[in-house]
DNA sequence: CTGTTAGCGCGTTCAC
DNA sequence: GTGAACGCGCTAACAG
C-alpha cells in the first residue's frame, strides 16, 4: 500500500500536488499531472479513506439500520438506499437488530461515530432513548414520526380505505385486525387507518394480537381467527397473513371463499401465495431512496428539520379476497 | 464531539494515560482512572474510530458481499456473520451485488480500503478478476473454492446423496436437475453431487436451465418440466423450487402426487409453501459464522492459507415427495 | 504508574 | 500552478 508520498517522489512532485490531481484535476498543469497518474497506477496507489475522513472529518459512510432482514420487506428498501448511496459516493453499513431495542440501541451507538448519516428504518427503540443517542449524528427515520427529525414515513391510509371498502364491496360486515408490535409506529398507524375506515363504512373492528411479524406468528392466529369466527381478516404484514393463510388451509378453511385475508406490504411473497394475496403495497424501495436523498439535502446543511416525506400506499387486489360465506346485513 | 485532549484536560492528565484507560485500564491508577473517566462522562468523550483506525492501520470493520440479500437463503447468513463480528468487537459492512459480476468488483473496490478482511459469500466473479481485486485484503470466500484463498464451502454431496436415495426409494427412475447460474460455484457442485448420485443408483439425470435463483425462473420452469414429463425434479435452490410448485398447481398438476420436488438450502420458505418443500439444508448461518473465525485467524497472522472448512448437508423430507404415479421399471 | 515525543496519511491554508 | 508547513485525533514507543 503505497503512501501519497511514495507517489509525490516518484513523480518528482510535492505531496500536494499529488493530492490535488485527486481532488481537483484541472487545477493541476497537464504534464504534472500525467505524471502522477502515471506514477499511482504503477505503485497501485489510492488515497486512504482513513486518512481522509480524518482529515474532513466526513466518513463517506451511511448507516443502516433495520429491524430484520429477513423480512421480505427489507432487501428492496436496503438495496434502493444502497444504490441511491452509491449514486452520491457513500458506501452503506447495514446492521439488523433483529426486531430488538436493546440491540437497536447497541447497534446505534457502534455505528454513529463511523458514519456521517444514520437512516433507521421502523425502529423499535424507546423515543427517549433514540434521541439521547442519535444527538450528534445526522439521523433520518423510516416509517417513524419523531418531532423534529426528518422522516419519510408511508401513509397506511389510502391502501387501508381501499381494503375496507373492498371489503365492504364484498358484503363482509366486520374485520379481524391482527395487530403487529406495539412499539412499532407502523402499527399505530395501520391500526389506527384501519379504524378510521372502517368507523366510515360501517364496520364492525375487532383485534387479535400483538404479533410478532412473522410466519410463525400468522400460523398462531389462524387458531384464534377460527375460533372467533371472523369472516375477514386484515393482518399487520404480509408475513403473518401467509401463515394465517397456511394455517387456514391446513384447518381445512378455504382462503376467499369462507375467510378472505389482506395483508401489508406487497412483498414478492404476496404473489407467490397460493391463493395470491391481497395486500397493500408500501413502497419500500421509493422510502429507502427518499430517505437517503434527505439525508444528502441534511448533511449538505439544508433546512430540512422535521421535514416528512410521505409516500402513499395502495390495495393490489389478488385472490385471497372474495364475497363472505353468508353475506352480512347492512349496517 | 470532544476530543481526547479535552478528557485529558479536564481530568489533570496527559492525552496518553486517557488512551490507556479506554485501552488497558488495569495499567492506570485508581483515582485517575476515575476521574478521566468522569471527564469522558461529562463531554460526552468516546474515541474516535477513525483516528484510531489511522494511527492502528486496522479499522475494525469486516466487509461482506453477498449476491442478494432478497434471497432468502442469505439474511441468516448475514445475522450469523454480523453477530459474530460483534463477538470481536467488529462492525460489518454488508453489499449486495445483486447477481452481477461488474457490482461485485466495484463493491469489493470500494470495500477493500476501508475494512480489515473481507467476507465473499457465492462470489459470482471471474476467478482472475478476484485475485486481482483482492491481492493486499485478507479474503475469505464462502460457497466457492479458489486455491490458496481460505474458504468455508458447504458440501451437497451428503444432502445430494439422501435426495437419489429418497427418490429411488419412492420409486421414481429420473431426475429433471433445474440448474442455477452457470457462474455460480454451487450450481456446478450441486450438479455434480447429483450426477454421482444418480449413477450409484441408477437413474436417469437430465438438466434443464440455467436458472436465475428466483422464484420466476421456477414458475417459467414448470412449463417445461411438464412438455418434458419428468415424475422426479431435484430445483438448484428453494426459490426456483418454490416457483416450480405454484405453476405446478396452476397447471393442475398435483405436488407429489403427480410430481415430486426437492429444493436445495432449507429456508423457512420450505416450511411455508403447500405443500411443504423437501429440501436439503444448507447450514448458512454455521459457514458465516465459520467464516468469520476463520477470518479472525487470518488477521492474527495464523498459518490457515488455503485451509477450507467444510459443512456437510442433509435431506429434510416433508410433503413435496411422494412415489411417482406410474413406478418406472427397475433399471 | 505516568508524561513526552513522534508520527499514522492525508487535505488544506498560505505564501511563492 | 506549486510547495512548505500544519494539524485532524489518536496510540505506541520511550523515558522517567
Amino acid at each position: 500500500m503505497a503512501t501519497i508520498s511514495d507517489v509525490a517522489a516518484r513523480a518528482g512532485v510535492s505531496r500536494s500536488t499529488v493530492s490535488r490531481v485527486f481532488l481537483q484535476p484541472q487545477v493541476v498543469a497537464e504534464d504534472a499531472r500525467r505524471r502522477v497518474l502515471a506514477a499511482a497506477d504503477t505503485l497501485g496507489y489510492e488515497p486512504s479513506p482513513v486518512a481522509r475522513s480524518l482529515r474532513r472529518g466526513r466518513t463517506g459512510n451511511l448507516g443502516l439500520v433495520v429491524p430484520d432482514i429477513a423480512n421480505p420487506f427489507f432487501p428492496p428498501l436496503i438495496k434502493a438506499v444502497q444504490r441511491q448511496a452509491r449514486r452520491h459516493q457513500m458506501a452503506l453499513f447495514v446492521a439488523d437488530s433483529d426486531e430488538h431495542a436493546d440491540d437497536e440501541l447497541a447497534l446505534v451507538r457502534a455505528m454513529a461515530k463511523q458514519v456521517d448519516g444514520l437512516i433507521l428504518a421502523s425502529p423499535r427503540v424507546a423515543e427517549a432513548d433514540l434521541r439521547a443517542l442519535i444527538e450528534g449524528t445526522p439521523t433520518v427515520v423510516i416509517n417513524r414520526r419523531l418531532e423534529g427529525i426528518p422522516a419519510v414515513v408511508t401513509t397506511p391510509e389510502q391502501g387501508m380505505t381501499q381494503a375496507v371498502e373492498h371489503l365492504a364491496a364484498l358484503g363482509h360486515g366486520e374485520i379481524v385486525y391482527l395487530a403487529g408490535p406495539e412499539q412499532a409506529y407502523s402499527n399505530q398507524q395501520r391500526r389506527q387507518a384501519l379504524e378510521n375506515a372502517c368507523r366510515l363504512h360501517g364496520l364492525r373492528l375487532s383485534e387479535l394480537g400483538p404479533f410478532e411479524p412473522h410466519f410463525e406468528s400468522g400460523v398462531r392466529a389462524g387458531d384464534l381467527v377460527l375460533a372467533q369466527g371472523g369472516s375477514a381478516v386484515v393482518a399487520y404484514n404480509d408475513q403473518i397473513a401467509l401463515g394465517l393463510l397456511a394455517r387456514l388451509s391446513e384447518r381445512g378453511t378455504r382462503v376467499a371463499q369462507d375467510v378472505s385475508v389482506i395483508g401489508v406490504d406487497d412483498t414478492w411473497l404476496a404473489r407467490m401465495a397460493s391463493p395470491a394475496l391481497t395486500t397493500v403495497r408500501v413502497p419500500a424501495g421509493a422510502a429507502g431512496a427518499a430517505a437517503v436523498r434527505l439525508m444528502v439535502d441534511v448533511l449538505s446543511g439544508g433546512p430540512v428539520a422535521g421535514a416528512a416525506v410521505e409516500l402513499a400506499t395502495e390495495l393490489i387486489v389478488r385472490s385471497s379476497t372474495a364475497a363472505p360465506p353468508r353475506p352480512a346485513a347492512t349496517a
